[in-house]
Order: structure tokens, then sequence, then C-alpha cells
DNA sequence: GCGCAAAAGTGAACACGTTCAAAATAGCGC
DNA sequence: GCGCTATTTTGAACGTGTTCACTTTTGCGC
């Protein structure tokens, strides 16, 4: 139902249109809005038909859905060296991780909005929970992987597992909480950032100790039943 | 920009018509899905013009939030029913309050995905979050109100007036979760619903410890944080 | 009943995302 | 260069949600 052209070597010409078409789309997102940024107007800006945008993607969404990709890899180097100037532990190595990205997607606050739209929702192609992009997904939640090994923390064998998920999805809270604040400098979320760091950090720590060990069953039952079979 | 149409006491012939239409487009959505089911058809089916649909409903979506609201008032005395014959305690009062509402709208899973497009966006005038629905969210942050002080639970001084809010919120993850649920009869959300009520109950428990002081400062403030001013 | 303002209702028209049959161009064996 | 296929590009047309100038109906003072 939803081809995402398959990436076959395609003639240099062809692959300068895309970029054209890309670019065009994200300048125009960005100076007008997602939603103001109408399709035409977008092909208009490339130099092109509009019906040239539907040949390279399937729908106006699957450009943001292009951005993201294309965002997710810019982002790689980025990351590393942002963890290398943070201050060492989980702690601050988390916070380092998710700022990237939220600066990286600053200027482009809309646009990340109007993915995210289509939600949670892992059925839609456009999500970034759907299997479409399971590829990005794992690189992401391989770094949060690193990052908790490297912090050294000691996490109960039954929970290790699963930890870089759900350290994943708290990311991925912070961002859906992101795109729709709006205070002054979106320092809502720099609060909710620092302070969901931190617990966190020390709620990892408190689930080493054995009396935790009856709660932490059911939490890996309901990890386990959101994460689905 | 969003006028709901001041409810003044409009001439019954009126009342009629808007009901006529709500009623058309709520069995068109459940029977077609909501985008199926075009608003030509909607007005077709409840026997008047195109134009007159959005004489009574400023867009498609907002006949949605018509029947969010008034699913409501309709699920009030179920709620008080479920609560009397559900199992005493917070755990099983979480889980019956919360399944009413599942079951009320288990016919409606679809529409009510098309109302959460909009996501937990506070500025969306169709979300739940929104200021809009302040008077329908209040009616129902405070029956976990009522749920937590009939259970007796002794909750922290500091954290108790939080916690409606915050069952609320518990809430509706588990909506938004169930929206998207594609396992056989939504199983997964049951049991996300059976083992995250636990959860909360115990963590409610535990955080009458006094050791749990610090880490319940911290978890105030990032509540504080997410409520905004 | 009559006149008339307000309420209710109409349907053509608009802008948008999207589709598609057709045209233009590129690539390539000869 | 020539033909021929596959790739790329076009722009008119479709269906959608929505708007709006207009018509019809209602309510009411007289």
């Amino acid at each position: 139902m939803f081809k995402t052209r398959v990436a076959t070597k395609a003639s240099p010409k062809a692959e300068v249109t895309e970029r054209r078409i890309l670019d065009a789309a994200l300048e125009m997102f960005r100076t007008r809005g997602f939603e103001e940024a109408t399709v035409r107007d977008i092909a208009a800006a490339a130099d092109v038909a509009t019906g040239a945008a539907y040949y390279y993607y399937p729908s106006k969404d699957s450009i943001v859905l292009a951005f993201y990709q294309r965002a997710c890899s810019d982002m790689q180097p980025r990351i590393e060296e942002a963890l290398a100037k943070a201050p060492r532990g989980l702690e601050g190595w988390l916070k380092a991780l998710i700022q990237v990205k939220l600066d990286y997607f600053a200027p482009y606050r809309g646009v990340l909005r109007a993915l995210l739209k289509n939600g949670a929702d892992p059925a839609h192609p456009l999500s970034p929970f759907a299997d479409n992009n399971k590829a990005i997904r794992e690189v992401d939640v391989e770094w949060f992987g690193k990052v908790l090994t490297d912090s050294g923390v000691r996490v109960p064998k039954d929970l290790a597992p699963h930890m870089p998920e759900v350290l994943w999805m708290f990311q991925m809270g912070v961002i859906y909480f992101w795109v729709t604040d709006d205070s002054r400098g979106q320092q809502r979320t720099a609060r909710l950032l620092n302070l969901g760091a931190s617990i966190v950090a020390t709620l990892l720590t408190i689930a080493g100790l054995p009396l935790t060990r009856p709660l932490r069953k059911v939490a890996i039952e309901l990890i386990d039943t959101v994460k689905g079979t």
C-alpha cells in the first residue's frame, strides 16, 4: 500500500530533482508551516509540475518522513560529539542525547508536529513506531543501549534487555511534549527533560534493590504488553 | 476562532436538525469509518444540504467532538453503577472506571482515533486537553478524585492534590493505546489496564514511605511542569 | 393575515491533496 | 544518427472539506 520508491540507483538527474523537491518543501514548511505550504507551491518552487512531487513522494506527509530519515543520519555524528562533551553518567548522557534531537529539529518543530500527528499508531506508515521505520528506530535505540552500558549502571538481568527501548520511549515522550510546547523557548520541555532524566536515573538505581523485585516483575509484563508480540 | 455555536435555546426544529446530522454522522462513521464518511453523504443521510452540516458544526472533526461530549454525559450513570459493582479498592475501581469508557467507545474506536489524531495538543480545539473541553475534563478528573478518597489509600500531602489528574492521565494513556490496538478484542489493552492499575496502586502505597520523599519531590516538580502554569 | 427581521437551509464554487493518461526525455543497442 | 523502451515530467481532472452569497422558512408585533 505504501511504496517508498525503491532506492534503485536512479539516474543522477532524477536524484537531483528528488532533492530539489525535498529542499523546496522543507524550506516552505519552515517558512510557512506545514499546512500552509501547498504541494502546488512546493512543486513550483522546485520548478516542476505538481504531479512530479508524487512521482518521488507518495504523499505530502511522506516528504516529512524523508526529512525525518535524512535528519536521523545527519544527527549521528552530532550525537557522538555531544556524548563525548557531556558530563559522564547516565543522566547527563540521556539529556545530551535527547537535546541533540531537539536542537536539530528546532527550526522544524511544526513539521515534526505534522509527522507525529499520525501519532504513535504503529499501523500508520508514517509513524516513528511503524514497521517502515524499524531500521531508523533501531539505530536510535542502540544509542540508548550504548549510553546505558557505558554509564556502568547495574541493571537487573530481567529488566536489562528492555531498557534501551524504554529509554527510547522516554525520548519520544519528551519529543511529543516538545512539539506542542508553546512556552518561551520551550522551557517547559527543558524542565521536563531535566527532571525526567533525573527520575529515570534514580529509578534505575532503585530497581536494583531486592525489595523491588515484585513490582519490577509486573512492570516488565507491562513493557512486554506495550511492545506487543 | 472556534465558535462552538452557543447553545441558545434553539427552536426545537433546529435542535432536531442538529441531532439528525449528528446521528447520521455517527451511524456513518461507525459503518464506514471516519475518513470514508464524507460530509456530503452525512448531510444527504440527514436529508439536508451539504452546507447545513456547517451551520451546526464548524468542521467535520467537531462532529466527533460533539459525540465525545454526548458520550461523557451518557457515561456518568454507567460509571456510578460500575463503581458500585466493582471490587472495593483503588485498583478495582480504577479498572472499572476506565473499562466503562472503553466499553462505551468500543463501537466507535475509529471515530475516537480521529479525535485523538489532533493529539494531546492543548492548542487544538478538538483535543481532550484543550481549554474548550475543560468542563468535561474536570468532571472526569473528579471521578478519579472520588475513587482515590473512597479507596482510603493514604497519599502524601504534597502529592495528593495532583493525584486525580495523574490518574486521569493514566486513563488517557490507556485510551490512546486502545484506539490503535489491533489485537483480537483489544486484549493487549486489557492487559495494559490490568497491569497498569496494579502498578499505580502499588506505587501509591510505596509513595507513603518516608524514604521516597526526595524522589517524590522531583516527581511533583515534573508533574507541575507538565501541567504548565 | 401582513410585513419583516432573524434563523435555517441551499448548492455552487474554492483550495487542497491526489491520480492518471498522455507527452517529453534519457539511455542504449545498432 | 535511428529506433525503441523505460524513465521522467506534465497538467487537467477528481473527490474531499469548507465557504459563502443567496433563498426559504420561522417567529412575532401589529
